[in-house]
DNA sequence: TGTTGACCCTCCAATGATGGGAAGGTGCAG
DNA sequence: CTGCACCTTCCCATCATTGGAGGGTCAACA
């Protein structure tokens, strides 16, 4: 199986397989005399492992660790589970940043006219509150970036 | 007004004073004989919006299009609506993606019994499963990043 | 056999928002 | 005058991903 193929079959991209090679998630493909890229049946079900990781918005390093413990016959569950459900809290931390982004954005629409008068509570509300949200006690975290599966 | 009290007056940190400047966000800083950039009490009002801004998740582009609405004395309210609500609309895809794969990985959690025995569903789950997401007929978009305040 | 087109290779660069650090100038207080 | 805090520019790193240039390989077809 060369490269395209494979990207095929686990939905990554050709240019991320050979990303994810790089950078140590996968090991190495191997590869035929004309330089390809050879792929078994047993790096696609590895690689489809990662993509699935991937779409639940797992971090590369964190794939890893999932990687790690999917290869470990020993491994005990409970590690599994917690780091799934660490994956969870983060999830949820970050919707709940979202909740709070999407109500204040709201709230500020909601008294916004909407007409072709410039006066606008939108913007006034942008330019004078003392938070863009409005909860009180409200904590700032580092901003991170992050991807999400579409 | 120096960088540094630019800074700590608008929550944004020097370096993304500079970043902004030069990307073309905002107008680049007077600046003093020294060379110090120099920020007015204007400067400063501006620069809270665009924290505000991106402390509710807008991009640098979508900021750059609310500072014109905001500048412009004339705008009609109508634009800056659509503008937001285009915003929400965003912020609530992402946050239905987030529940996706919270209740898909919860799914899998739950029935991991989380002990030491090396036999562990969310890791099959994993490996076997059509879609990440068990949900039938969902379309892949093409994936973004993007940041979040916290 | 030669050509064509699809595929593959590596290397380099860009994205977006941010932080880190080096090397050097400025400003003020002691 | 010295020291320290602050400022300047410039370059690099992050993370996951895409794009492209320049060139090799393979299979099919005339």
């Amino acid at each position: 199986m060369n490269i395209g193929e494979a990207s095929k079959a686990t939905g990554i991209s050709v240019k991320m397989l050979r990303y994810y090679e790089e950078i140590g998630l996968v090991r190495p493909a191997l590869r035929a005399y004309s330089g390809y890229r050879v792929y078994s049946e047993k790096n696609i079900a590895m690689l489809r492992f990662v993509r699935r990781a991937r779409d639940l918005g797992f971090q590369v390093k964190q794939i890893a660790s999932l990687l790690d413990l999917w290869q470990d016959g020993s491994r005990a569950s409970a590690d599994v589970k917690a780091l799934a459900l660490d994956h969870v809290r983060e999830l949820e931390q970050r919707r709940r940043e979202l909740d709070e982004m999407i109500g204040t954005l709201q709230h500020l629409a909601l008294h916004c006219h909407g007409d072709s008068r410039p006066d606008c509570p939108i913007l006034t509300g942008l330019s004078t509150e003392d938070e863009a949200t409005p909860k009180p006690g409200r904590k700032k975290a580092p901003r991170r970036s992050f991807a999400v599966a579409g």
